[in-house]
DNA sequence: TGAACTTATAAGTAAACACTTATATAATGT
DNA sequence: ACATTATATAAGTGTTTACTTATAAGTTCA
């Protein structure tokens, strides 16, 4: 790997949403209407960043119906890393169980 | 750690030439003079990617003479994931051993 | 078909970033 | 004291970043 290539993989790690997104999908996968309710933050932005981190390949993205469901890429070559340094970070406050208590989960079969 | 904090390290380590800066200190500390000549950067460029390590605390400094010699910090919370990193990342073209080479090596005792 | 819903994109903006050149600060050696 | 050497800082610049609001595109279901 070279060092431009690193680069752009830790920029895309290296923003504290991003690795809030990435710390519920290494529990779940999740759609964007799921983060809304979970993170403080609009549909764009959140849409956003998930295109970042398509772009540095750390999410894979599947359509279903009008969803699209997003989930952490175990073959990417920072995966072992990335999976470590987010076990560094704390549990988010909203958990996903709290969406399944207010009936806002997707089931999207 | 918070998600905050962790992004600071990230934002400070992802940048590729402060990577070949860190990948120079996991061999050897190094001053300012010698990076000037290993890497193709200006001096107030290398002055200021070295103010930056030592923000995130990656990076120490000691003071010798003229010179400030900076090492990577081992204490630092990210250190064994950034050696690891690191250790994906090639070794760079210009070694200190040319620099030795080259009569350009500082000895400061 | 059309309303509701989910997601993506476009355009604009303020702040951060990585540099540049010029200059200041500080230590060394004659 | 003065020139040299090593480093830090200041100011300016073009680019990137992370957002915002507005809107487009695509799917589902009555």
């Amino acid at each position: 790997m070279d060092y431009i290539q690193m680069e752009s993989y830790l920029k895309a790690i290296g923003d504290h949403n991003r690795m809030l997104i990435l710390k519920y999908l290494m529990t779940e996968s999740l759609c964007i209407c799921e983060f809304t309710e979970l993170i403080d933050m609009t549909q764009p932005a959140i849409s956003q960043h998930m295109r970042k981190l398509k772009q540095a390949e750390l999410v894979t993205e599947e359509k279903r119906g009008r969803w699209t469901i997003w989930s952490l890429n175990i073959r990417h070559p920072l995966y072992p890393m990335l999976i470590h340094l987010l076990s560094l970070l704390p549990e988010p406050e909203r958990t996903v169980a709290t969406l399944v208590a207010e009936g806002k989960k997707v089931n999207c079969e």
